[in-house]
DNA sequence: TTTACAACTGACCATCGGTCATTTACATTC
DNA sequence: GAATGTAAATGACCGATGGTCAGTTGTAAA
């Protein structure tokens, strides 16, 4: 039945993570790794192993911290959420205009381009191996991170109907994911752009379409929801 | 230097596709394949083994027509496409309300799950396999139809200043990704949704936010792009 | 020093997208 | 109808990848 499998022998001198305070570090340090070889190339060009031999642990050591590659990308993400959740939350201490909320939107979301990049693909990350406890705890984590800010939106944002800010966050999270997409595309893409001047008009500004949108969207306080469709 | 290779013994009964028009009907019969795996279970969850295996091919035969998996996808997002402009065209063959406008546009595109679920995932295709003239040729498409289409938005919406179009259609464009991602969720995510009450917020109305948005991005002309951030 | 536990390792596995030497269907030529 | 040349079709094979697990060994407790 079993098969006795071949060993390397080389000796594996690094220390060991026992409590919980170096698991932790260690964890850390996989999770950083991971961030600079996204940064550099993208979740679609890094590999388990490349991460593994970055943090110089052998690639199965990354499989006691995290079940899988997405999992290891969700754990990144709920990172990046919770730093904009944060900055969100911080900006509506104190009553703001509807103008200076939105200049705020996006300024911060321009400055969080990792935040962007790992969005623009969780999509088809949760499409491929995430088993359903690993989901569940990073939409609670959204879901209620979304709540709590949507509330102090409706009491902090001056003229935003009450129940309107967690609409609010949805609408913000489809628009940065669709305009990141068009704005930062995949480096072929880029380089058809730069190769027929035809193409120029997928050459988008980020920050300039957000808020040119984020601005209509909030010009007039959405009283109730249009009954167009019946 | 060269090895001989083994080879099955299976006779291979299959008709060739000589002249031009079978090459076209063997290339519809491997997209038609495609689609239908796409639609059962997304382009990330489909082999080409498999697309192959449907079609009643060899896998190397799929590559005779298509030069890799991306190319394929992308034939596939370009059909769907070409049915989207072509409606939209003739929904502008004469003079239209805005509201008419955006009422076809909301059900227009909800009623192509298969456009949508494409769009969804491009992004991510894009970056992973694609050489630059497949890119090119997909790209100059999108371009020229959208150049075309937003010039007949700029004459037949009323109310809509000149040169509008065009961004219109790619603000169209980032919603349809966005919320899409959002309305239509990974498998895993639908599964946490129905499992805890708490992430009912998630479970969002597509023809529903997009009608909103489109309404109020639609609702004052655009008359010059606003200068907020300098 | 001995022992028990579990952190760590890397050879191994299944699967995938893609290649190419070989086979053979088919049009053409005689 | 037989011989021939061309290229459509094939599937064994390749390299790379995410993930597994029997075996190794660092570390704390006894």
């Amino acid at each position: 039945m079993h098969r006795t499998r071949m060993h390397g022998n080389r000796p594996a001198v690094r220390r060991r993570a026992v409590n919980g305070e170096q698991k932790a570090r260690r964890r850390r340090a996989i999770l950083d790794a991971a961030l600079e070889l996204f940064d550099a190339r993208g979740f679609e060009r890094v590999s388990v192993a490349e991460v593994a031999a970055r943090t110089r642990l052998a690639k199965g050591t990354l499989y006691l911290y995290f079940p899988t590659r997405e999992a290891l990308f969700l754990a990144l993400l709920t990172e990046q959420f919770e730093a904009f959740f944060d900055a969100l939350d911080a900006a509506l201490e104190r009553p703001v205009s509807r103008d200076a909320f939105v200049d705020h939107l996006v300024r911060d979301l321009h400055a969080r381009p990792r935040l962007l990049r790992l969005i623009a693909v969780m999509h088809t990350v949760l499409e491929r191996n995430v088993d359903l406890d690993t989901a569940l705890e990073f939409k609670r984590f959204l879901a209620a991170r979304a709540q709590a800010s949507g509330a102090r939106i409706d009491t902090r944002v001056r003229g935003v109907p009450t129940g309107f800010g967690q609409r609010l966050l949805l609408w913000l999270h489809a628009l940065a994911i669709g305009l990141h997409h068009m704005a930062e595309p995949a480096p072929v893409v880029r380089q058809a752009i730069r190769a027929d001047p035809r193409l120029a008009a997928f050459d988008i500004d980020f920050p300039h379409e957000l808020r040119a949108m984020l601005t209509r969207l909030l010009r007039a306080p959405a009283r109730s929801t249009s009954r167009l469709d019946g």
